[in-house]
DNA sequence: GTGAAAGCGCTAACAC
DNA sequence: GTGTTAGCGCTTTCAC
C-alpha cells in the first residue's frame, strides 16, 4: 500500500536488502539476472525508498533549498523573479528526482542568519542556491557557508576563487547596452561605477569602455563617476555629472539602484528623462519596471542560472566538492522608457 | 560545529537523551530545573534535531507539500496566484517551524499521478495542500488521497463530506456582487457562465440568480450566455448579449478573463464602460487592475486560504485526523472603474 | 557478486 | 520525573 519497504522488495526478489539497495542506486557488482529480478519486485510493489531513512544513513537528502528575497516586501513585478528562480531550480530537480524547499527571507530581519542555520541543520539539504541580492550579503551567505552546506551564489558581485558560482557575462552585455545607447545618437554617455570591491562591477565598466570603442566614441574620465551601489550615490553622481559644462545626454549606471538615484536626481533638477537624459541600469530589479519612467536595464536569465546551480549541486552530491569557478550565462537588454533618442 | 546531536546535549546537561527529547518537544513530566539545564545546553551547542532522524522515528516530517498548476503554462498574471499560495502556506510554516516543499504540476501530463505518489512516498510530508483548479481534478486528488497523506483542497468545486477543505463562499459573494450592481440602478443584468466542468462556476451562476431575486429583479434566459472561461468567449458572449433588442446595462462574467473580453468587445462596438455598460468579473487577476477601465471584480483570499489549510495540517499532525467540513473564507468585492450607475 | 551486522539520530513504549 | 531498550528504513563496512 505505497508503504513497501526495502525488506518487502528483498523478500519478494529473494535477495538481501543490500542487493536491493545496490540495484536502486545503480551500483556495480550485481549480476544482470539479479538486477532484473529486483527491478521487477520494485515495480510490482511500487517501491520508493523513504527519503528520511536514506538521508539519515547516507547524509544525502535529495533536497535543495532555494533562498531569495521575500517577495512579501515587493509588488507584482518581483513575482516573475521568484517564479523564474523556482522554475529553473525545479526543472533540474525533476530531472534528478530531487525536491525543492523554498526559503524566502527578509534580510532586514535580525534573526535571518539563525533562521537559515536552523533550516540547514534540520533539513540537511544537498545544497543551497542563493539568489541575488542576498547572494551578496555576508549576513546571509556567511551562516550558510559556515554550516558547511554546498552552496551556489547567483550573480554574486564578489567571487571567491575557491567557490563555484553562476553569473552573467557582464562585460559583454554592458558593451551591448552602451552600443544601444550610442545607436540612439548619444555622444556623451556617462558611466557610474559601483562599489569597487565588487568584481562584477569592474567588469561592467570594462564593458562600457568596450561599447564606446565599438561605437567609435571617445572615452573620457569626465564622464565617469564613482558610486557605491546605493541609490544615494547614484543621486550624488548624477548631480556631479549633470552640472558639468558639457553634461552627458545619457547615464549608464552599474546597477539599478544607482540608476534609480539618477532618475530621482534628474527629476529634482528638472531634467526630463528620457527627453534630455537617457538612463540605463543593470539587474532588472522589480523596482525597475515600477518607477516612472520605467528603467531600461539588463536582465539576467534567472531560470537558466538557477537550473545550472541546481545541476551543479546535484552532480556534486554524488561525488565530492563543487569545482571552483564561475559559470557564465548570457544576459539580455530590457529596453523601457528611460532611454530615448539623444536631445536636439 | 552545527552538528551537535542529541547525545552531545544529553552529555552536556548530564541527563539522558530521552529527557532532551522531552524538553525539545515540550512534553510534560520534566522538572523545571532539568528543563532549564537542558535548554541551556541546547542553546550553548546550538542544537537542532536532525529532521530525517526525527521523521524516521516519529513519522512526522515537519514538511508540507504545496501542489498547484505549473505557472510555466501561463503568463505573468498567474504568478501572483502562486506567490500568494506560497506566502500563505509559508507564514503558517514559519510559525510552527515546518518547511515548505513546492510541487507545481502539469495536469496535462500522463504521469502526473505517479509523480505525485513518488513525492509523497519519498518525502512523507505531514500534509498536502492542493490549490484550484487541480483541487477539482480526480487525476490529481486521487493519487494523493490513496497515498493516505492528509490533504486539504482549496476552493474545490465538489466537496466530500468526509474531508476537510477550504473554500470561498462563491455563491454568497456573487449574490452580493449582483445586489451591488442592482443597487446602481441596473435592471437588466446579464451573466456569462464559465466552463460547465468547473463546479465552482455553477455556484457563481446560482449566486447571480440569488442576487437578482434579492433585488427584486426577474431572471431571464436571454440575459445568460455560455462562455468557456476564455477572453475570446467573453468577447463573443458580449457581442451576442449587446446586440439584442433589449441589451443588458450590466454584464457580470464568471471570471475576469471573460470580463476583460466583454470590455474589449464594448470598446470595439463603441459602447462606453461604465457609462452605457457596467462590467464585473471574478478572481481579481492582476490584469483586472491594469486595464482601462479597471475591472470591478471579486477577490479570493488565497494567501489566507492556504494559511488555514497549513494550520489545519500542522495542528493535525500532532493529533489524529483532519476534522471533516469546509472552512469558508469570505471573498470580497473589489469595486473599481468598470461599474457605475445605470444609464439614463 | 552477495549478505550480515552495525549504525545514522531520533522517538515510542515501557520500565524504574 | 527520568532512563533504558528498541526500533524507524535505509546505507556502510566488511566479511564471505
Amino acid at each position: 500500500m505505497g508503504k513497501a519497504t526495502i525488506d518487502d522488495v528483498a523478500r519478494m526478489a529473494g535477495v538481501s536488502i543490500k542487493t536491493v539497495s545496490r540495484v536502486f542506486n545503480n551500483e556495480p557488482n550485481v549480476r544482470e539476472s539479479t538486477r532484473e529480478k529486483v527491478n521487477k519486485a520494485i515495480a510490482e510493489l511500487n517501491y520508493r525508498p523513504n527519503l528520511s531513512a536514506r538521508n539519515l544513513a547516507s547524509h544525502r537528502s535529495h533536497l535543495i533549498v532555494l533562498v531569495y528575497d521575500d517577495p512579501d516586501n515587493y509588488e507584482l513585478p518581483s513575482f516573475g523573479y521568484v517564479i523564474q528562480l523556482q522554475q529553473g531550480t525545479l526543472s533540474a530537480c525533476k530531472r534528478h528526482r530531487h525536491e525543492l524547499l523554498i526559503h524566502p527571507c527578509d534580510y532586514r530581519s535580525e534573526t535571518v542568519g539563525e533562521e537559515l542555520k536552523a533550516v540547514l541543520d534540520q533539513a540537511r539539504p544537498d545544497g543551497v542556491i542563493i539568489a541575488a541580492p542576498l547572494s551578496n550579503m555576508p549576513k546571509i551567505v556567511e551562516p550558510i557557508a559556515t554550516s558547511n552546506t554546498p552552496h551556489v551564489r547567483l550573480s554574486a558581485g564578489t567571487t571567491n576563487d575557491r567557490e563555484y558560482a553562476v553569473a552573467t557575462d557582464d562585460r559583454e552585455v554592458c558593451a551591448e547596452m552602451t552600443r544601444y545607447i550610442a545607436s540612439l545618437g548619444h555622444k556623451r554617455i556617462a558611466f557610474i561605477k559601483g562599489d569597487p570591491r565588487h568584481k562584477a562591477v569592474a567588469n561592467r565598466f570594462e564593458g562600457y569602455k568596450d561599447g564606446l570603442a565599438d561605437s567609435g566614441l571617445q572615452f573620457s574620465e569626465h564622464l565617469v563617476a564613482d558610486g557605491d551601489n546605493s541609490m544615494a550615490s547614484g543621486e550624488a553622481c548624477a548631480e556631479q555629472l549633470l552640472s558639468q559644462e558639457q553634461p552627458p545626454t545619457a547615464i549608464f549606471a552599474a546597477n539599478d539602484e544607482m540608476a534609480v538615484g539618477v532618475i530621482r536626481a534628474a527629476a529634482r533638477m528638472g531634467v526630463d528623462v528620457p527627453g534630455q537624459l537617457s538612463v540605463a541600469g543593470y539587474d532588472d530589479v522589480p523596482l525597475a519596471s515600477q518607477i516612472y519612467p520605467s528603467l531600461t536595464t539588463i536582465r539576467q536569465p534567472l531560470a537558466e542560472m538557477a537550473e545550472r546551480a541546481a545541476e551543479a549541486i546535484i552532480s556534486v552530491s554524488q561525488d565530492e566538492k563543487l569545482t571552483p569557478g564561475t559559470d557564465v550565462v548570457p544576459a539580455t537588454l530590457q529596453i523601457r522608457e528611460s532611454t530615448g533618442p539623444a536631445p536636439r
